[in-house]
DNA sequence: CATGAATGAGTGTTCATTCAT
DNA sequence: AATGAATGAACACTCATTCAT
């Protein structure tokens, strides 16, 4: 009976996980108003109004949604950067497709889309969002350039906005990948597009001379 | 009187623009769903049956916005690119920069987070869009893309990956700007950043040997 | 130009008879409810606006629609019974025949679904009908009967039953026609369903003996 | 307050019955389009969502209320012909008489007024009905004219048009009480009626020779 | 704890009616 | 006289939230 039928301890403790999982779904692919709560409670094999025992509104449950997917997010990267002693080209490279790995291929890939979308409507949680897991992004992407700058690998261009120009092909694949490419329409083979993306913004990084 | 109240002749030509307006406004702040059509009506200063009178529907007018703000510009990249004799580095370019004054800096540059949004849930909405505005920008990136490796100033790279992967960080600014950026973190100057995303990608894309 | 474009005068004339026309073909089709009045102006060739100008109301339409269809219904029947001088079996064969042909083929034919579906929602109209068709057609039929058991060609039945009786198969095919026979579903041939009703009918009320 | 407030379980299973109860209702007396889901509702004592808890639609409220309401009835029928074995004309009386008691002098009596009055307007209820309803009710009538045709009970008529010839009379009696006959005008009392209409309908049908 | 029946406010859409031109 | 643009009340249906069991 202990493992086909949990103990009521066992089942309580795990429901807002069993929740909040099935709301970061839905949520990912409806948005926060396309979601039904009648359907996150079903998808976690409980009825509506045991929902409203662990969160007292849609929204309370939105942001536990999004708090929740946004730790293991942060776990990911910063230890490469760190310890890496190759060459800052091939450090982009790993710090790209590492990124891919872990979170792109993961059950957080649509955290990001869902964060865009939202953003307008939970202005809190975009702040939050943006403190904790944007500027740390970017302060790994802005270590990656510095150290290739300095390393004269890379030529010199406005850190800032490289940061974001060099991210944006790959958080755009994961959006399309939650938004418009759900028709069907124009989805990119991961691996083939990230060796297009590092092959042009490599050589377009790249310190020698073009004849 | 004549300016106070204009003829109904003049009125009626006039509305659906008003209208299409109007419901930009609303559909970028508050996403399809969330737009109710009697404010629209109400932002365009009529009731909500005289909406009815130019639009069939909520899908209509979204079409119509689409329609009348999008594939004009469509047709003017057409044009460029048809007519351009210059070289392909500078096409590319100048192909960039005027969609970012015709839609980034316009009004119409909510649209691409919203349809991001909401492609989910309106798949009819989606698909016209893909149909309408996705693919045939896609086309003009791929025939510039295509006559620069034809006329050997571009290297040979994977073209579908390519077009998605060059115009990805224009998009990107955009979406920021109606997403996370709005909460004020980490905006761009965006003639510095399409500069930078320029500089990398003509660079990367260049046929040129590199010492 | 007089029969190209009428004079005004002549149109002005011509304007309720024509819209009452178009609205008895709506009605009669889609019912009170179901009819738009857009629909009603369209058909008649003007706009909605000027059919305000002939009718107060929807309901005023309506009132018009039935008594200009009632008046014909009544010119119908009558003199031949007066002036009949075969049995009353072929009497009653061709009074009913005769209402169909005059009836049940005409334009007019709508009119008895229209009156039956409406008569909850316009009483007073309902009234009328009842006292100028109803009471009339029931005559008919009354003097026929009594003329046949009168003559001894009829047996003795209970006469004002056998009124509604023997005329209700008849109603009710036209009835048919513009109710559920739409779909489809069950229309007959009217000269078969004639003959086998009156086969049925002109036998049961026989005087004979059956042996 | 067991009787106050019956338990939630009894509510549950009586609520479809209680709500197309009310349905029936408000159908017959306002018709299909002009009956408002709220005051089903009202009538049933709850509020206009817990309609949708049992109902999808309106449209399955209506089917609801014909195949609870007129289904058993043409099952009882068909039991009456299955297991008859006296003459066919005391069988053809039979079904007619029971006809009229479980429909006729039924709260069911307003549906087929109601069925003629909204068929144009919903050709999917009306086809409904017909598949459901007319059809099923025509196989019984013919069943039993076959049999008396078999027996050489009845004479030979044509089978198609004699089924519904021979209905009518009843079917229209019902569309005239709730119609016209709203205004007190011609209400036959129905024993006589039916009675009359046995009468003529029997010997007409009868096989024996007339003299 | 858990359920799911019940609620009722909210929105897209239709259409009879009005009235400025 | 005629138009047709404009109105706004009305209704089917959805869904977040509550609460008796």
């Amino acid at each position: 009976m202990d493992i086909a039928t949990p103990s009521r301890q066992r089942r309580k403790e795990a429901r807002p996980g069993e929740l909040t999982a099935a709301a970061l779904e839905l949520f990912v692919e409806k948005g926060f108003a396309g979601t039904r709560l009648e359907d996150v409670a079903a998808r976690a094999g409980v009825s509506k109004g045991t929902l409203y025992l662990y969160f007292d509104s849609k929204e309370a449950l939105f942001k536990a949604v999004i708090q929740e997917g946004i730790v293991p997010i942060l776990e990911a990267g910063a230890g490469l950067v760190d310890s890496f002693t190759g060459s800052s080209a091939e450090l982009l490279r790993r710090l790209i497709l590492e990124w891919w790995q872990r979170i792109g291929a993961s059950s957080l890939a649509g955290v990001p889309k869902l964060m865009i979308s939202e953003a307008g409507n939970f202005p809190e949680l975009a702040s939050y969002y943006n403190d904790t897991v944007i500027t740390r992004g970017r302060e790994l992407m802005r270590r990656v350039l510095q150290r290739g700058m300095a390393r004269a690998e890379f030529r010199s261009v406005d850190l800032e906005t490289a940061i974001d120009v060099i991210f944006a092909p790959v958080l755009m694949m994961l959006i399309w990948q939650y938004s418009l490419g759900a028709c069907g329409c124009g989805k990119h083979d991961p691996e083939t597009y990230l060796a297009t993306h590092l092959d042009i913004a490599l050589r377009g990084l790249s310190a020698g001379e073009v004849a």
